[in-house]
DNA sequence: GACTCAGGAGATATTATTGTCTGTTATGGT
DNA sequence: ACCATAACAGACAATAATATCTCCTGAGTC
């Protein structure tokens, strides 16, 4: 539910690579001790979100993958948009037809409630919150999620 | 994203039914069209609802669909749980090996923000609202809104 | 240069979801 | 009683997501 497993998969690599120390590389192998994402389809994972620029990867001796830039300048939702198919978001989830502004679905105010929540949240946290939240410093998280309420 | 392809398809029909006047029964037929749910597929997520008990069926003549209870008793959730092949919520969704509230991963705070935010949110939610939504009623649904955000 | 390491790429399998088809059973009208 | 209607049921097919396999390419080491 919400995410795709190859989002939730991305997520978890993302989260992983970020907390590694600076200058240092990943390998495949290691990622797939650490996520347990079978190897194959990691591998996978990795190259999209190499192609989409959140990761740069090196080959041969000492190769591996590391953050393209720094943790606190990607956006979950960057993480997401490199793995997951998107259907085209002017359509109305629902499908109902033709769903517009002007003539609502029956669900569609009720969807947006929800909808504008997911979309503000993985347009919100960073990675840096990740690695902020796993070594226990929870307050800027506090700070996004009162600001995140009030745009609900 | 969010939902399922069933689940939205079962929101639209009980959205619709909900719309029913009291007493009348809409027939599959009717729904196909109103819905746009393949009319196949539709008859499977109809028997779906029917046997979660959140619609009565009647054959024959004049038979058709309705509610079982008041739409304000029907909780998107049940809707949901109706038609979605859910899997243990006890397990964290990123499944990051043995993730417990003891020991959590790294991704485990973050995405209970948001989890939270949806379950709650479909908990919430009745019926109910996408009528009075649809009808021009929506102080109600600010209300609900406000609270849902609080909890956020 | 030969060798090993490690990522890149795409073909192929597997699985779950979605969708279709055919027939059966219950209900009411005539 | 008969017939039309409409839900019920499950087998089957198509699709998309997930996962696996095999070979290729680039980078370092000796």
């Amino acid at each position: 539910m919400v995410f795709s497993q190859a989002g939730r998969y991305a997520l978890r690599i993302m989260a992983i690579v970020a907390r590694q120390p600076p200058g240092t590389r990943l390998r495949a192998k290691d990622l797939t001790e650490s996520t347990r994402v079978p190897a194959a389809y990691l591998s996978k994972v990795l190259r999209r979100l190499t192609r989409a620029g959140l990761l740069l990867s090196k080959k041969g001796h000492h190769g591996g993958f590391r953050l393209a830039r720094p943790p606190q300048d990607i956006l979950l939702a960057d993480v997401l948009e490199a793995v997951d198919t998107q259907p085209d978001a002017d359509t109305c989830v629902f499908g109902w037809g033709a769903c517009n502004p002007d003539d609502p679905c029956p669900l569609h105010p009720l969807w947006n409630s929800l909808s504008g929540a997911v979309v503000h949240w993985t347009e919100s946290a960073t990675l840096a919150e990740v690695e902020g939240v796993a070594v226990g410093i929870d307050t800027p998280r506090a700070a996004l999620r009162a600001e995140r309420a009030e745009q609900l």
